[in-house]
DNA sequence: AGCGTAGGTGTACGCCGTACACCCGTCAAG
DNA sequence: CTTGACGGGTGTACGGCGTACACCTACGCT
């Protein structure tokens, strides 16, 4: 079966399928696995051959942003802005779940790619038509960070144990070892009232998705109120 | 002169002198270049023979993830924890703007470093000690987020530009050519903005420290009204 | 005097990204 | 039907990376 006509041994590899692979490659074996020889075989392919559908190993990157970037929600048409920019933030975040190698390579990218740059536009185009100020949708973008699409940036994160993700390893839920908390008495004290009260939660100790939904709605209900108040950057003093 | 006697020729090296010419390293010529190799023609020394001071390169990068949040200054004691979290805040966002480095690095590491978690753990105590239940510390820690370590982690980062920074290159401070500004016109408009109203400001569009204080306010804010009406988290039905 | 050990050295391996020359199948023009 | 250009896969090779492993050397003990 194997020597059919050699057209027909494999499908003639694209820039697309290139960036498909990139990303299933990334999703299932981690982003320090993504070699350009590694996906090349994964493609059944020498390396060299991807060179003729992206022409170095950054580009291949930015493409992969873009093409996460484009599963993102579109935005409903909604009268209210507050509920169209959660609504497609939490999009965002399920998009980022998928992808847990994807926030880091966003952040290490040294210029927003062109998909990135359209989803921020058209989320500032949001909270304008919800009659914010230049001024105000200008802060309030830098305000929401790299919330806005979808990641909250913990300091330690659960999924970002390892690189290899895919395969859930099960791993102890035990927040830290005893000596570890003996020595951080606080964290301790947050992590140990973390895990006892939503034991239904998967097994680790807190429930991502409620801190990132309390971190985001601090944040909207902060704005909504300035945005009422009809506030105005008044510069400090320099 | 070089002749001189072979003890004398150099300080014998040591874990901290090893840290320091690291860290200095990705300082000036960025984290990218920090190879081991470098690192060791910087030192004067085999690169093999940092292998006798640090594990290998991940061991490395926490050390010196660890001498910088070495340099945030201490908690000041003072009976209002909100100007005690935010001065702390401050001080960490002085040490990275020092270090562009290390945001990425602190992210990439796939657990905090003891000396992270001292921070953590004494940011806790703070909000303890100002009266927040176990509870709502936990989830602000959350919502906080990696802003609570200096860095707000912006998607368009001028600071980010390039891996080699300290050569500060003046590079035209125009928001982005035309032609894109076209495409995302609601960015442009934020852009130019900014843009003019502080052409004080070094150069560039906007004012990073003003922004950064604008969200860490609206977050302190948002938290200060959870405490005084004693919050406490009333878990989403699931 | 002898020796263990801490710390610097040299060599080598396997991985990485990718430059460059090549080659081969398809298809349009003659 | 020939030809020749060209899009796209191939092979080889280079320089850089992290680091395993064997070695050597000089110092401080006893």
């Amino acid at each position: 079966m194997a020597e059919q006509a050699d057209t027909l041994r494999r499908t003639p590899l694209s820039r697309d399928r290139v960036l498909s692979a990139a990303v299933a490659l990334a999703d299932e074996a981690g982003i320090e696995s993504l070699s350009m020889r590694n996906l090349a075989q994964d493609l059944g392919v020498v390396p060299m051959a991807l060179y003729k559908h992206v022409a170095n190993k950054d580009e291949l990157l930015d493409g992969m942003i873009d093409m996460v970037v484009g599963e993102i929600d579109p935005p409903v048409p909604d009268a209210d802005w507050k509920h169209v920019v959660r609504g497609r933030i939490l999009s965002a975040r399920q998009v980022l779940r998928r992808h847990p190698w994807a926030p880091l390579a966003i952040e290490s990218r040294n210029m927003a790619t062109p998909a990135v740059l359209a989803y921020l536009d058209s989320m500032v185009a949001t909270f304008r038509a919800g009659g914010f100020s230049v001024d105000l949708a200008h802060h309030v973008m830098h305000a929401m960070g790299s919330r806005i699409l979808g990641f909250s940036q913990e300091l330690f994160d659960a999924s970002r144990r390892a690189g290899r993700s895919g395969t859930t390893d099960p791993d102890p839920p035990a927040a830290f070892p005893p000596e570890v908390a003996a020595r951080f008495p606080h964290l301790a004290e947050i992590a140990v009232a973390a895990s006892h009260d939503d034991a239904s939660v998967v097994g680790q100790g807190c429930d991502d998705q409620f801190e990132f939904e309390f971190a985001l709605d601090l944040l909207l209900d902060g704005i909504e109120r300035l945005r009422q108040q009809g506030w105005t950057s008044s510069r400090r003093p320099r």
